[in-house]
RNA sequence: GCCGCAAUAGCUCAGUCGGUAGAGCAACUGAUUCGUAAUCAGUAGGUCGGAGGUUCGAUUCCUCUUUGCGGCACCA
């Protein structure tokens, strides 16, 4: 008969097979109200469910973060129901909680609207209200089906056809409502609460894929509370303020438009912030054994078909012509190298030997992923292509790791995600080398001590990939850096070296870029700081700011001063307060604010002010040109202070 | 590309149950020369995304289209 240890390590034996439920209200009627899952052996279960042998066992409560993930399971369920009472003949399909909240895809022909979503979560509450018991069942599979197909519920049919044969087909009830489903559940649906909200309304392919139909997604979000939902709601409002869409036009860094999808008009501010990345960029190259090249954006559509780029993306590269030949702009810059890397006959001792472009590409994405300066159709990456044998991949791909690392911490970013993806399906190369490949990739990552998550099959089918990825403040995932293998390439566009053997050899090509599109680093980047770009990128880095005109003449000297220092700084001369000068640079948020009144042009110094408030007393412009230098060449790591 | 929603002044937005539109900020003019997040007054500013239709009359209703937004699918 069970014995159950408890997290705390006591032990209680019972004569006879317990519930969860039961365990808890012997230890308290406290715990038993309280209580709303259990984990047995680290695998939650309902309250209901039955031990009958020995088991580690916790309760769930509502204190627990497992009580999330079942309340937002909960919140779904409870939200098909209201949808079924609402409107009859709609079909449930899936119903999953995710991070934040839930969702659930309905079948309907009708479209839902915003307001029905009102009405939905008004017959959620009330549904909450009945309290209904929420109570599991095992059916038969075969009566299962036949129950779902005589309710006209033929999505739910296929997916307890899809249920491993021998597992159990369990079936949550809740008053006259029931759906088939894995569990846990809460005990009633009045344990859900009134934390929760329905988000937004999204269109859904069934099963994922598109070449199925398309249901109806309700998104929504559920806390524990409605204070817990507040507080949601207020971080989401906050992020949005980071929007790097909304920040780029107030702080007139660039725009878009409707003549030209997708591209970007980058205005003077926002290119200051692009040319300094390229400048930072390009020295880190030069000074890790990269050659910096430049190749044609629009090439003979034959090239393409050599590389195999056009049988697999014509539909996305544009195209144009011109006296009987067809032409496609670059979307990607590894064929152009390849033609640099053929000029002449290479050696062994030539590699390895990487070639690197701020290659503009450009890729006509399907018109429902632009996204922003995240997902656009015109782009420059920083690109490289590093051309070695096969013994060089490994510390190739080390160093890399080492400059991309070393890249992203003078950006500020330390929280990084990395995949390693490893051979798909369909791929070229034979299993051997891809073997050596993705080990060489794997023993990159694990001498670093990085931690990574492994993408089986999702590796482009020239060869494995590591990818970088950071999250916008509205935590979304972005790629950004990528190293990739590629075995098929330099021998489909006759790239060769000799070998100290005298062979003629094929060179394997690392594809690989540390930003990824240069847009969409700055999107990034944008969000990452809200706008307040580290003093060494911001588009002007300090304002001169007269009190009157009295000043005027002091100012004019003192730009130009700062501006030999290789200073980006200018200069507000208007007849305007102090105050509203102060307040519209700073919510252009110019990180220097340097005020001129009589007393400072009489000492020939500047009050400074910084973008965040503080006052950081005066100084003579040598002080604040060479503080500004140290601030700017550390990358932001040595900033100025309030002097002692 | 697919589903849904949206598009009004330079910007942020209100509005019209069909009778050719309004605020704040910005701009311009004038006054003010004022020491750390908005000085005051005045002036001007719109084919209400584009095309077609219904109507005596359309920014408003309908159709198409473009772009954007939120998802889904895609991402060399």
């Amino acid at each position: 008969m069970p014995t159950i240890t408890l997290p705390d390590g006591s032990q209680r034996s019972y004569e006879h097979p317990v519930s969860v439920g039961d365990v808890a209200a012997d230890i308290g009627p406290g715990l038993a109200k309280a209580a709303l899952a259990g984990r047995v052996d680290g695998r939650m279960v309902d309250l209901s469910h039955t031990i009958d042998q020995d088991a580690e066992l916790a309760i769930v409560t509502s204190r627990d973060e497992d009580a999330l993930e079942l309340l937002r399971h909960d919140a779904a369920h409870v939200m098909a129901q209201a949808v079924q009472e609402l409107y009859p003949g709609t079909q449930v399909t899936i119903g999953p909680a995710i991070e934040d909240g839930f969702y659930y895809d309905f079948a309907r022909d009708e479209p839902f609207t915003p307001e029905d979503l009102k009405q939905i979560e008004a017959r959620m509450q009330d549904i909450v209200k009945r309290d209904l018991p929420i109570q599991r069942e095992v059916w038969d599979r075969e009566e299962a089906i036949r129950t779902f197909e005589s309710i006209g519920e033929k999505y739910k049919a296929e997916i307890i056809r899809d249920i491993p044969e021998g597992e159990a087909i369990s079936v949550y009830r809740q008053g006259d409502w029931f759906d088939v489903c894995r569990g846990p559940h809460l005990p009633s649906t009045g344990r859900l609460g009134q934390g929760f909200k329905l988000t937004k309304l999204a269109g859904a392919y069934w099963r994922g894929d598109s070449n199925n139909e398309m249901l109806q997604r309700i998104y929504g979000t559920a806390w524990r509370d409605k204070k817990e939902l507040k507080a949601y709601l207020k971080r989401l409002e906050e992020a949005e303020k980071r929007d790097h869409r909304k920040l780029g036009k107030a702080m007139d860094l660039f725009h878009t438009q409707e003549e030209a999808p997708g591209m970007v008009f980058w205005h003077d501010r926002g290119w200051q912030v692009y040319l300094g990345i390229q400048d930072y960029i390009r020295d880190k190259l030069r000074r890790h054994g990269y050659q910096e090249v430049h190749t044609p954006s629009v090439i003979d559509r034959t090239l393409w078909e050599k590389s195999g780029h056009w049988e697999k993306f014509q539909d996305m590269m544009f195209t144009t012509h011109s006296e009987n030949r067809d032409y496609a702009v670059k979307p990607m810059n590894c064929p152009a190298h390849i033609q640099i890397y053929n000029h002449g006959l290479k050696s062994y001792r030539d590699l390895p030997l990487r070639l690197a472009e701020f290659g503009s590409c450009h890729r006509n994405e399907p018109s429902g992923t632009l996204h922003g300066l995240m997902r656009v159709r015109g782009f420059v990456q920083d690109d490289a292509h590093i051309f070695c044998t096969e013994s060089q991949i490994l510390e190739e791909v080390s160093a890399f790791i080492d400059l991309l690392f070393e890249v992203y911490r003078d950006f500020g970013f330390e929280e990084v995600l990395i995949k390693l993806s490893t051979r798909p399906e369909q791929r070229v190369g034979d299993d051997t080398l891809w073997d050596k490949a993705e080990q060489a990739l794997e023993d990159a990552l694990n001498h670093k001590h990085l931690d990574w998550e492994l993408q089986p099959g999702e590796g482009a089918f020239y060869g494995p990939k590591i990818e970088f990825s950071l999250r916008d403040c509205l935590n979304r995932v972005w790629q950004l850096g990528t190293i990739q293998l590629d075995f098929s390439m330099p021998a489909r566009l006759g790239a060769a070296y000799i070998a100290e053997d005298g062979s003629k050899q094929v060179p394997v090509m690392l594809h690989r870029a540390i930003l990824g599109s240069l847009e969409r680093f700055i999107g990034i980047l944008i969000e990452h700081y809200e706008g307040r770009f580290p003093t060494w990128l911001a588009p002007v880095q300090a304002v001169l700011l007269n009190i009157t005109d009295r000043q005027a003449g002091f100012v004019r000297q003192a730009e130009e001063f700062l501006q030999n220092q290789g200073i980006r700084v200018i200069s507000d001369l208007r007849n305007e307060k102090i105050g509203f000068k102060i307040r519209e640079h700073t919510l252009q948020r110019v990180p220097y604010l340097l005020v001129i009144g009589d007393r400072e042009a009489e000492t020939g110094t500047v009050a400074v002010r910084t973008r965040g408030g503080k006052d950081l007393g005066t100084m003579s412009l040598e002080t604040f040109a060479e503080r500004l230098a140290a601030e700017v060449s550390s990358h932001g790591r040595i900033v100025m202070h309030v002097e002692d």
